[in-house]
DNA sequence: GTATTGACAGACG
DNA sequence: GCGTCTGCCAATA
């Protein structure tokens, strides 16, 4: 394909790293993922994502800590349902990113092995 | 090879 | 907290 698989994978790899109850933004996810500034990739990467590797591409949302995906919409119910069921508050399609922003520890980067 | 789009981010108001 | 504009970079058409 055109783009590189492996980086695809990092960044798969990088939200299995997410713990239960947190949430990490895109931008972030492409930091950790060695794709600085790719944050849109990382959207794109999610999109191809087999739901075979039971990605918790759920905890995954914009900057500011609102779901990528608009009120409504099927997926955006889908994701915030995932979400409160582990514990994570969700309102009005937005996520309290004070207390449950997912900071990344040192044990985080070390399994992706950097 | 050029133009448009996108599961975004940051700065402004 | 929210809408708008700009910047970034890769995928798609």
């Amino acid at each position: 394909m055109a783009y590189d698989k492996q980086k695809a994978q990092q960044i798969w790899q990088v939200v299995t790293t997410i713990p239960e109850g947190k949430v990490a933004s895109y931008g972030q996810i492409a930091d950790l993922a060695g794709l600085p500034g790719r944050a849109r990739l990382t959207g794109k990467v999610l999109g191809y994502a087999p739901s075979a590797l039971k990605l918790p591409w759920y905890r995954v949302l914009k900057s500011n800590g609102q779901l990528a995906f608009p009120a409504g919409s099927p997926m955006a119910e889908k994701q915030k349902g995932h979400l409160q069921e582990e514990g994570v508050v969700v309102l009005k399609n937005r996520v309290r990113l004070k207390d449950f922003g997912w900071i990344p520890e040192l044990a985080e980067l070390l399994s992706l092995k950097f």
